[in-house]
DNA sequence: CAGCGAGTTGTGACCGCTCACACGCCCTAT
DNA sequence: ATAGGGCGTGTGAGCGGTCACAACTCGCTG
């Protein structure tokens, strides 16, 4: 357990104090910007900091004030598209001065990562996942009251979450098609034990009986680029006919568009396709993908704010808010 | 600067030594797996801990050890294709005791960024960074002893490195054109800031003149997905010839073809396209694209893996590992 | 000229943990 | 009988900051 450290000894705020000929308090004042500090030591004070090259212990302010000014992000299981948010969320925390730091981890690690988080004392958590059986009580439980916001995913409880509306984008998607006169749809889903999974399915059923149609063929799918291909495979061997397929992804249309391509099946002509993300190829994609898109810069920002506010304004009330996707048009779906 | 905490207090190892009926110090042996405790009294402070939900305080922790038992991982400027590799960077530093925890900055705040991860005693540092504008003296300096190592990039100095051989991976893409009897090969750079675009660019050029080949067009771009559009554009609007276009990255290759293909031309019958990079998407657009793989698990596994060794035997020697990418051949090029 | 308040500085205690060391105990070797 | 050596446990100090409070120097007022 024990290893040498060879690193020289940094300065301290004690170090600093005496060089600098005051006390220690003093430094400490100039560290926080306290008004009361002469504006003569203030300079001085300034100086010597910057020719001892101190930097302040991060570790001891925390145990010192019970305030680390982190926000830790959790990514349970993938780093699929959400990676794109999180740019937008280190700039959003920043502006609040708090730092964004992101760790990886799995469903099984998921409530030792909570508590590792917890006991370094961060401000407060993001938890990225989509997955289903994370239950909001146990969320509840393993953050021992560190505020906390669920982006994206849903595990139908009150904890404070921001989500894209997934029965809003399914049915954007799917009323395309059906205002372009399909009627036999059929579907490549994702993973079902994914919230985003599960509803874009269960809104493509639910639409699907509330025009009276018959739902086309569909496969089980699990969002991976590869599935895409295989489940078209599946869906021919049904031997149903469809015209349109929705597919919960664009990585699975990507690869699912290629399969066709190998019997003979041109897209749009004989099949129209609506993916679902966005995802920044789609646009170039032959064809240029139909799909619904997810505006991740502003999840991103959201989740930091309310995570913010609960931090700061303990009264905040717990809500969950939920982003409405965009249809894009493309190239992938056609009148028949 | 203050605002009220609102949490319970939780329990301290001094609560929870109080409880069991033991001192502080033995209930600190209990949590460091000392030998020196009898099972008996080991499993009664364990209870306790339990029932009193005790965690640990990381922040004392690292302020009494001096070690905080977290890598940190500073991306500057771009999650681009690298975010694949913090899933087994992730997986490695757990492997080895250690979390890993990411942030993102700016080439600009990289400095402060620095600062912040130094003075919150994290135990090593992995940069990830293509910038050519990032010196080796200014990264040891501003990471005043900590361990550190840079993925990706080149700064041409003697600091820990693992990267991939753009030499090696642009020759194996050229080489192939060559091979096919291409002799008018085209370019589209990436951004010339970052050592991937310079090195890429450079090569093509090297090998081009040892063959005693006159370079085709070339036009700078700077690996985002729209550019290949107009580049292409550019390209073509020179007037000059070429069978075949080397691309510095697959994102600016998507867009590319359908440039081409607005301009009647198709891939590859009419002009052989070789990217870099290998994404996911590229096995499965039209055509599959052939490119240069970079294995991306591996270079983040070794990362961890050598500034874990710098950290624990200080001794370890600098050196800049060099690993070769690996030609994938698609579809996208033809014999000519 | 005593008294007061504002501005500036210093002192002690403490945050929660680990380290070095001392202590008591029982068992064994001389 | 005594010294020595584990083993299990407790005590004091310290890591590098912050907080609460005390204290000192002014200038100003009544």
């Amino acid at each position: 357990m024990k290893e040498t450290r060879h690193k020289r000894p940094r300065p301290t705020l004690r170090d600093v104090a005496h060089e600098a000929g005051v006390s220690y308090q003093t430094v400490s004042r100039v560290l926080n910007e306290s008004p009361n500090v002469s504006s003569d030591t203030r300079t001085r004070v300034l100086r010597v900091m910057r020719e001892m090259n101190y930097r302040p212990n991060r570790a001891a302010r925390t145990l010192a004030t019970q305030r680390s000014y982190t926000l830790e992000a959790i990514i349970v299981d993938s780093w699929n598209s959400e990676s794109a948010a999180l740019s937008s969320m280190t700039r959003a925390a920043h502006n609040f001065g708090y730092q964004l730091s992101i760790v990886a981890t799995t469903r099984d690690a998921l409530e030792h990562t909570i508590h590792i988080s917890v006991g370094r004392q961060v401000d407060g958590l993001v938890l990225i996942t989509q997955r289903r059986d994370i239950e909001a009580p146990a969320l509840l439980e393993w953050s021992e009251g560190v505020p906390f916001v669920q982006m994206t995913g849903d595990t139908g409880l009150d904890i404070p979450r921001v989500a894209f509306d997934q029965v809003h984008g399914t049915r954007l998607a799917v009323q395309h098609l059906l205002d372009l006169g399909h009627r036999q749809i059929a579907e490549i889903t994702g993973d079902m034990r994914m919230v985003d999974g599960y509803k874009r399915h269960h809104t493509l059923r639910d639409l699907l009986a509330e025009h009276h149609l018959v739902p086309g063929p569909s496969v089980e799918g699990d969002f991976d680029i590869n599935t895409g291909y295989s489940a078209v495979q599946q869906l021919l061997a049904t031997g149903e006919n469809f015209t349109a397929v929705f597919i919960a992804n664009d990585w699975m249309a990507f690869s699912a568009v290629h399969a066709f391509l190998e019997h003979g099946l041109r897209v749009p002509e004989d099949i129209s396709i609506v993916g679902f993300d966005d995802m920044r190829t789609s646009a170039f994609f032959t064809p240029p993908l139909t799909t619904v898109r997810q505006d991740l810069h502003k999840i991103g920002r959201l989740t930091i704010e309310y995570l913010v506010s609960l931090i700061e304004q303990p009264d905040t009330p717990v809500h969950q808010r939920l982003l409405a996707p965009e249809l894009i048009v493309r190239a992938s779906t056609r009148k028949i």
